[in-house]
DNA sequence: GCTGTCTCTGAAAACGATTTCAGGATAGAA
DNA sequence: TTCTATCCTGAAATCGTTTTCAGAGACAGC
């Protein structure tokens, strides 16, 4: 127990100066003469002082805390993001406060609002959903943020991340350039979601351009969950059996997917390519191992890290940060069948 | 961008009335006559008031906040009783500050110290091997403490969470049932990981108990990853054909040895029985699904927010509150086979 | 009508740091 | 030796609340 938590005044009382002088050491060493600074220093070090975080930012306008909403940390990119963010905030002495809105955008004013009555130096959002509420709040504060996940700037906000159409518009070519022409697609896409819904856009977009028609019941909406995606793979085949290819919008549906393919005894790849999306470690590990879009979930965490704190000291960050994603090839896609779906579907 | 930030003073002048009274209508608002009660959260709604958390920390000594460490985000146990932790707090108008130690009790160490300096109320850590160093830091400066994920306390330290030795005692004991004398073990025990070392002892010391020896051969240390999973299954399966059942310390090495198992040509569970722990969102969805042992990680986050909020109110908290787990029977677990080995390990 | 209680309100003193402003000490120049 | 310029240092104001302390009103009892 602390009887009398030691302050600016112990020290300088110890050190036989000033709180000012106390002060300048902690702050600029530089303009203090090295023997005074000596002195303090050890006294410092003596009474193990470390200043009252409360005080320093009431007096000094800034918390040197930095707040995040994600919209869930159930999501492994999210996960890893978040942690890269913090560990690289930590290394710059930031701390990081962090809520989650469960894809709600009510929630996620509301964090954000209590982000900022904790006065948070900046902030980081996920992708450009968030509502006009949220942004009107943070720029009524003038609070440098981030928006993550996405590749474009939206209403001028700063964002870093992928070009999520751009990812799924290159594989769905590939795949196309495979021979697939009957395809499938399951897809999450809440509201508050537009990741999803750039992916969901670059796949309908590029088959258009092919010319080839997405009728809805090609296309299946579902949760983000291994059991939508069993459900929805399910439904897919029993209605269009002559499907060769199902696009997932995120690894989560395709890892059900391909479960449920197993157990319709439909054969992956060669009966069926699936493909997913986020790269999640069980991707490479399944039998046979997962295609889908790698994305650099804790490049964008340190990367937003880097922008904020560079914000806070007044330096201008780049717009548009557009980090690479890569379509990673691996066991469960390949060449489109050209057999009866039927015969092939039971083998 | 704000110009001068509504302060105190400002809603005071507006309603009429002093500072002391504005306070006393934000904090202790039946102890101030109705009528000026209404006129200050009249005067509070119109300039769309909050107080300056940085002020009220300072003054008041609290800074309605929360500190957590964890080990990493990566593992969806821990990603999930955060975010339970963090929904609890947010509900009771705390903020979490989060950090991540990657099993560094260094790191652990720094992250508490930046967490404490930063004013937190409480904090919560998981298991009970963190540093003496960190328990001395906390008691230190009088801040209440939960370690999650344990049930017993160490230090006199509360904790919340469940019983990891019972937990593999009971599904060891549920293997021998099956007929399993014969047993591999794949195990993930960092030092800094009491979790896992309890997991391990629970399973040797009811093997013990029961007569059967474990050689060091039948017990592979692995890295907490699928492919270590992979690896410890392979390197196990070939030096002892004869083995009938593996037990994993965490579904993901579960989950990467089922992989190699089928890769292997070893039926799961015809040949082989497999178990895991933790009860990740993949394991009832993979197939065969997989035997293992549910823990409840959003009720250990919850919990450790309400025995926290109440700490910091004065309230006392159970020294240890021993959640329950459950050894959730799915589908790689069945009798031990009695058959040639080599003959069924090629079926 | 006066005094004693009881409520409620306002003035002012913290909380612990940062920083401005001015003055003291030192060094260099004349 | 004396004066100016240069550095450093310390005193004091300030950040925006909370809370103590005492005083002003209101009301009842006598």
């Amino acid at each position: 127990m602390i009887k009398h938590k030691t302050k600016l005044e112990d020290v300088a009382k110890l050190a036989g100066v000033s709180l000012a002088t106390v002060s300048r050491v902690l702050n600029h060493p530089d303009i203090v003469r090295p023997e005074l600074r000596d002195k303090v220093s050890q006294a410092v070090a003596s009474l193990s002082y470390t200043r009252d975080a409360a005080a320093r930012a009431l007096k000094s306008g800034r918390t040197h805390t930095i707040g995040a909403v994600v919209p869930t940390l159930g999501i492994s990119i999210f996960a890893e993001g978040v942690e890269a963010l913090q560990n690289r905030l930590s290394e710059h002495g930031y701390t990081l406060l962090l809520a989650n809105s469960q894809y709600d955008l009510k929630k996620e004013l509301q964090e954000v609002r209590a982000l900022i009555e904790r006065g948070v130096d900046a902030i980081v959002l996920v992708g450009d959903s968030s509502s006009n509420e949220v942004h009107a709040l943070i720029k009524k504060h003038g609070i440098p943020v981030v928006i993550t996940y996405v590749a474009h700037s939206k209403r001028g906000t700063p964002a870093i991340g992928i070009d999520n159409e751009a990812a799924t518009r290159d594989m769905t070519r590939y795949l196309m350039g495979l021979g697939h022409r009957e395809v499938g697609v399951i897809a999450n896409v809440p509201a508050a979601n537009d990741r999803s819904r750039a992916r969901l856009a670059g796949i309908l977009k590029t088959l258009e351009d092919a010319g080839i028609a997405l009728p809805k019941s090609r296309l299946i909406k579902a949760e983000h969950s291994l059991v939508q995606g069993r459900m929805g793979l399910q439904q897919l085949m029993k209605s269009h059996p002559q499907i060769t290819a199902i696009i997932c919008t995120t690894d989560t549906l395709a890892v059900g997917a391909m479960t449920e393919a197993r157990a319709m005894g439909i054969h992956v790849p060669g009966a069926l390519s699936i493909t997913g999306f986020d790269d999640i470690e069980l991707s490479s590990q399944l039998e046979p191992p997962l295609t889908t879009v790698s994305i650099p979930a804790a490049e964008i965490g340190r990367g937003a890290a880097d922008h904020l704190i560079n914000a806070i000291a007044g330096l201008p960050i780049p717009l548009v940060t557009d980090l690479p994603f890569r379509i990673v090839i691996r066991g469960t896609t390949a060449k489109a069948r050209t057999t009866n779906p039927r015969r092939l579907a039971r083998a």
